[in-house]
DNA sequence: GTCTATATTAAGATAGAC
DNA sequence: GTCTATCTTAATATAGAC
């Protein structure tokens, strides 16, 4: 589906990579309107019309990074294994996309505003990718639960909580540091025993009934 | 601490009204930076040097969007009584932090989009009357997990998590639709019984040990 | 590949008539 | 209170020299 990767000399990737990175910078946090190719190509480094040599416009940088996104925002659902045990495989999921957040908190806000925007950039992608995989596992989640190895919890609507619990320490970084009013030390420890706490009493599964 | 509320002709209440409506569209969707005069002085109906009859700036049309915000934002959690049962006072927070999401999507992206560019128009806000309320909510919370008659979790993440469950349907609407894939059905009847269940579980108490 | 200079449009805000 | 016209700056993008 993708095109060919060009071939590219050193100058070419290093300044691409610089821009991608600048940008992504920018957007994560003005949104794509917000955004100026000012910012970007300070940011970067870079004189405005060369950032422009490399892409042929603002929409097309913001593009290429939003296309790059989606895969690697998914792997960590990906990796929920059929052949593991229920509970701890969602921990681990749980625990992955918390990893995520951590790591990678400038693709979770460009993600973020992408979605709050009404999605308008990105909604095909949604459609097919996000939501095959996401039906996949929901139906694991729901056999799971059928046999009673998981608590009996819609399985879409437990994604979406795990969605929102991780990327809220990313997305709502300044909230959560400034109501945790510890403002030089890393909340992710205690998120990740929190949730980790949270998702193993919640799916649980009952006991069995006499 | 705040102005005596102005004096105002029936047509300036309507007029301002209306912009802030149109405001609050425009701004939920596109962040300060990214929305324009033109698209919410279309929105409101009125012409833009009209607008700015009303309102000095676009600066001063935010500002007052964020100002009468966060009171009602907060509301759900003022509500969590000390003298009510624990696990019924929590399930009540979350049912009506959903039913703000519900009621009040654009109020909730536009908190978010905020929050997401590093709160530098809210931060004094968040500082003093958030942190305030939400120390407060969370001592009274590990007092009763103290008691032993609530899980024994981190207060202000729990918070957290539940602000993010329940603004997850306002802010990630776009996206949850998607998924769902029934875009004329409202995804909030499965979505209030989904934390009801998942808080239900995860708050219930330890059983007292022998 | 990079730069200066600039064309073009959009956006915030104001002047002044009505 | 509302409008048309307009000022000013910012922003996307391009031309063309080096």
């Amino acid at each position: 589906m993708s095109a060919p990767a060009p071939r590219r000399t050193r100058i070419q990737k290093r300044n691409r990579a610089l821009i991608l990175d600048a940008a992504l910078e920018v957007f994560s946090r003005q949104g794509f309107r917000g955004a100026t190719l000012d910012q970007i190509a300070e940011a970067a480094g870079l004189s405005k019309p060369n950032m422009l040599y490399y892409f042929p416009s603002k929409e097309a940088i913001h593009a290429e990074l939003l296309e790059g996104l989606l895969d690697t925002w998914l792997d960590p659902l990906r990796g929920l294994d059929p052949a593991g045990e229920p509970l701890p495989e969602l921990c681990g999921y749980v625990r992955r996309k918390l990893q995520m957040a951590r790591d990678f908190p400038r693709e979770s806000r460009l993600f973020a505003n992408e979605i709050l925007q009404g999605a308008p950039r990105i909604d095909g992608l949604l459609r097919t990718d996000l939501k095959a995989l996401v039906d996949e596992k929901a139906a694991l989640i729901a056999r799971w639960a059928g046999e009673g190895r998981l608590a009996p919890l819609d399985p879409h609507h437990l994604i979406f909580s795990i969605w929102a619990t991780t990327q809220h320490y990313a997305d709502f970084a300044a909230q959560v540091e400034l109501v945790l009013g510890e403002e030089g030390r890393d909340p992710f420890p205690a998120a990740a025993a929190f949730l980790d706490a949270l998702y193993a009493r919640a799916l649980a599964p009952d006991r069995a009934q006499g």
